[in-house]
DNA sequence: GGAAGACTAGACTATCCAGTCTACTTTTTC
DNA sequence: GAAAAAGTAGACTGGATAGTCTAGTCTTCC
């Protein structure tokens, strides 16, 4: 509870970086010591700037949420919407920083529970509801079948990365973007989610 | 590589079936003492029959691979057949058991590449190959639109789990398993993979 | 030039853990 | 009933780690 002196921002920044790395490339359990020699400052100087290192994985955890959301930009016609947001969703999450941050956030959701929660909500959960209401409008707007539009963005959003997010975590693979699935995943999620004809 | 005797099989089941759960509790950093007390046994028992922990590791996941194995019986017809397989496939890997594999084997993929990679082969790889082969022969029939049997495959196991395990494994959720969603992506699947009409 | 704040090096504590070793007891087997 | 196999308790080694503490240095600003 003792109070963190404001301290330079400099040298607090370059903490941050320092901890996202070296949490991302070996997770959780990386050594306070390295995480201070990556950003080259005394040890002491991290414990001036975080209390702990559970304060400080928390604010790396807090930070990295915005690079896995993804927003969805809803000019056009829907395919190109959707092409958009799934080459981009996938590039995102399909980085060895989207994978690493999975990675961690799934190791040590049970030690972190409420972080856990707050990644989870801010993270996929916001994604997926702005997709949803973008998925909504469209079925409005008679480009889609009347369905549960939280139910559609589910689909998609699964379609676009499962399997290849597990290839990516566990067999080490590093080639796992390749555009031509984007629009076969797309084109998929369109004839499920076609409207439905009116002539019997 | 000192041979390890043959010694009673009482006691290596026992440590195996202690090793799985408490694998499973606490992932891969448990301590070999707490494993050793869970089966009632002294360290030195275990070192008896496992040369290291990492063997000990290595066999549990070996031997957990068949228990995310889901397989397909193909008699019914084909919503029938993919509703069992859903419903199955949703209850082995949303269970807790399930969800802590899978978690165990995201966090220690880095550790152990190569035993992270048999289990994917010989796991989640084999149960959709076995799902492929089935559709292939759906499309052979014209029970489904010709298109590649293998993405087909891919599509409705990432449908059939992934937004849900995510919740599972992040927001810690247990109430995961409700049936009327393995029809509802069974028939989103269905919708997307129809056979195409003759007709123009 | 001096005081305060930021940083440093490194010793130190307390804890935990994998794996070894030893001397002992129990169980099995013949 | 004795020898061999299996198991036990616990001390011990060597190494790692989070976090504290101390004494000193560098920077900045007045």
């Amino acid at each position: 509870m003792t109070p963190i002196v404001e301290t330079s921002q400099g040298t607090r920044q370059r903490l941050l970086e320092a901890a996202c790395e070296a949490f991302r490339e070996e997770g959780y359990q990386v050594s306070i010591d390295r995480i201070a020699a990556r950003a080259q400052v005394a040890r002491q100087t991290l414990y001036n700037h975080f209390h702990s290192k559970d304060e400080l994985f928390g604010e790396v955890v807090r930070h990295s949420i915005l690079s896995v959301l993804v927003t969805l930009d809803g000019d056009g016609d829907i395919r190109a919407t959707l092409l958009a947001f799934g080459e981009a969703y996938r590039t995102r999450l399909l980085s060895p920083n989207g994978l690493a941050i999975f990675r961690t956030m799934v190791a040590e959701a049970p030690r972190f529970p409420e972080l856990a929660k707050q990644f989870f909500r801010q993270g996929p959960q916001t994604t997926r509801k702005r997709l949803a209401e973008y998925l909504a409008r469209a079925m409005e707007a008679g480009w889609l079948r009347r369905d549960d539009s939280d139910f559609a963005a589910e689909m998609l959003t699964a379609m676009l990365l499962d399997f290849d997010r597990l290839r990516g975590l566990i067999d080490l693979q590093t080639d796992l973007l390749n555009p031509p699935k984007t629009a076969q995943v797309v084109d998929c999620f369109l004839r499920a989610f076609a409207p439905e004809k009116d002539t019997p």
